[in-house]
DNA sequence: AGGATAGCCTGCGGGC
DNA sequence: TGCCCGCAGGCTATCC
């Protein structure tokens, strides 16, 4: 369940590493995790940046693009269960591992692609302008930099609850169900509201609470409820802070009636039905 | 056309 | 002990 929060932490983990470094040898173990769009040809090594010098990592909510110098690109996507990390060269391949980089930088360590459910995947482009517009441009602003006003006008006029617009890439891109339960909770709003009647000052009480709650897990590794690890292997913090999410019939923190749950869009959510206002 | 729903896929934990 | 079932989740396709 990589969220912005796990995703930016992978991004930090593995850029001192690639940035500046150039992929040799590409291993494709599992080709139909890979999709090669707006670039020639059938999948290839080389449309996996194989010999491709690494210029930067970027992320656009829970989407990592790794760009090359000379302009290619290889977005990738972790889904709920994918990993991106470094491994020791020579240990054996953890199962469901997709793709295998070998590094300039690093050669005692592969970079590796697994994801076992594979909800996730990996697309490569011939340049960025072919990412923004075949998959970046349908995500709506970073969670990180949203603002009230954007999703005052997203919602305009939406019947659908909060938490569903909250979940929706395209109206703010990198939020998934912990963190969306997370930060309705915190600004005691039901997950219930109709978007499209919640005010702009509580948009605004929302995005605050929101970006605080992400900046917090990003600071404490990300938050590992059965999937995600760290880039060293090692489990995330950030679900120490979890007020809500996995705390259905606790006590609420702040009046302590029972944390309720149910679902919202087909997603388990958990909420404060005193605390939260719909 | 927007919004709700089903399905993809594997691993794990609970219950019998 | 072992098996089976249900659930977890992001996203796309499909239906209403």
């Amino acid at each position: 369940m990589p969220e912005l929060p796990e995703v930016e932490n992978v991004r930090r983990a593995i850029a001192p590493a690639l940035v500046g470094a150039t992929f040799r040898a590409c291993t494709i173990h599992r080709a139909d995790v890979c999709e090669v769009r707006g670039a020639e040809g059938s999948l290839s090594p080389r449309h996996l940046l194989e010999r491709a010098e690494i210029g930067a990592i970027n992320r656009r909510g829970k989407q990592l693009a790794i760009v090359a110098r000379d302009g290619r690109v290889l977005c990738v996507h972790l889904g709920m269960s994918g990993s991106l990390e470094l491994v020791p060269r020579g240990r054996p391949l953890a199962p469901h591992t997709h793709v295998t980089w070998t590094l300039s930088s690093t050669p005692d360590q592969l970079l590796a692609f697994r994801d076992p459910r594979r909800f996730g995947g990996l697309w490569c482009f011939a340049d960025q302008a072919a990412l923004h517009e075949d998959r970046w441009n349908n995500l709506g602003p970073d969670a990180l930099e949203v603002t009230a006003v954007h999703l005052h006008d997203a919602s305009k006029g939406s019947a659908r609850k909060v938490k569903a617009l909250l979940l929706d890439q395209g109206a703010v891109a990198g939020v998934g169900n912990i963190y969306a339960d997370e930060a309705l909770f915190a600004a005691r709003l039901s997950p219930h509201a109709r978007a499209g009647k919640v005010k702009l000052s509580t948009w605004g009480e929302l995005v605050e609470k929101l970006r605080g709650i992400l900046l917090a897990s990003i600071n404490e590794g990300g938050s590992t409820i059965r999937d995600y690890r760290g880039p060293t292997g090692e489990a995330g913090r950030a679900q120490r802070l979890h007020k809500v999410y996995g705390r259905a019939g606790e006590a609420c923190e702040g009046c302590g009636s029972r944390l309720r749950s149910g679902a919202v869009g087909q997603r388990t959510t958990v909420w404060c039905h005193k605390c939260q206002k719909v």
